[in-house]
DNA sequence: ATGTCTTATATAATAAGA
């Protein structure tokens, strides 16, 4: 099964390159983050043209999450007590496998109050896991996490320490959240740093490769020998109208 | 280097979020 997650940053906008992204990469599985609308206003239509099912958790205008699947998709949970209104998180079991698709707080600066807001819910997502306890394995959490795990991991450690993505606080919500006993796919089989999934608009860093490894695919202890090839596509971050992430893939064998 | 992109309101330009 070929899982993968996108941050999409508007599907409205970005549906015509997520349509031929599919062609391209034919995933199974997707996890999209930030469409930015409503499960009624949500391209079904198109998307199941393409071979996929669909399971949608929208509000207006911001935020949004979704999983789609050329597998039948079972037991959808949209939502967990950790969002505080915003739509965050979606689960799903996809083939005995619990896939959640997550987009975690951006937390603006660290000494906003959206910080705050960003420490509570991977508080909660850690408590959330916690309580799906054993009955949710093998499970794959994947999403935009807002934070890059590890100093490999963004362009310029010492600058990006004092921002949101790479602050050490944040890094330590996010080390606690997969202390729940996660892996981080990627790095099961690559250990190579300077591998962005996203790259600021505003400094054109995708351009100079400035960028931070803030999406990720993490899998539970089972599905640990699963995972034989993970890895960046860069390549829709090249496009016209780009979003500001791009997709990141992990295969799990049978 | 407070830069660029997206959405809402409102129907031009600004604000908010990222």
């Amino acid at each position: 099964m070929l899982i993968a997650t996108w941050n999409v940053n508007s599907l409205r906008v970005r549906l015509a390159q997520l349509l031929q992204w599919l062609k391209l990469a034919r995933p199974d599985v997707v996890c999209l983050q930030e469409i930015k609308m409503q499960e009624a206003d949500f391209p079904f239509d198109e998307i199941g043209a393409a071979g996929y099912e669909c399971a949608v958790h929208g509000q207006k205008t911001y935020n949004g999450v979704a999983v789609l699947s050329k597998l039948p998709i079972e037991d959808v949970v949209p939502g967990f007590a950790g969002e505080e209104g915003q739509a965050r998180l979606i689960e799903a079991v996809i083939d005995g496998v619990h896939v959640l698709s997550a987009y975690c707080p951006n937390g603006e600066t660290p000494s906003s109050d959206k910080f705050r807001y960003k420490q509570r819910f991977f508080s909660a997502l850690r408590a959330h896991l916690d309580n799906l306890g054993k009955s949710a394995l093998p499970l794959c959490i994947c999403g935009d996490f807002n934070v890059a795990p590890e100093e490999k991991d963004v362009w310029d450690p010492a600058k990006a320490a004092r921002t949101c993505g790479f602050h050490p606080e944040e890094r330590r919500w996010l080390k606690h959240l997969t202390d729940w006993g996660l892996h981080d796919s990627l790095r099961l089989v690559d250990d190579k740093g300077g591998q962005y999934s996203w790259w600021d608009y505003r400094t054109g860093g995708f351009r100079k490769n400035e960028g931070m490894r803030i999406d990720q695919i993490w899998v539970s202890d089972g599905l640990r020998p699963r995972v034989r090839k993970a890895w960046i596509d860069t390549e829709p971050r090249g496009w016209d109208r780009a979003s500001d992430h791009t997709p990141v893939l992990a295969q799990l064998e049978p």
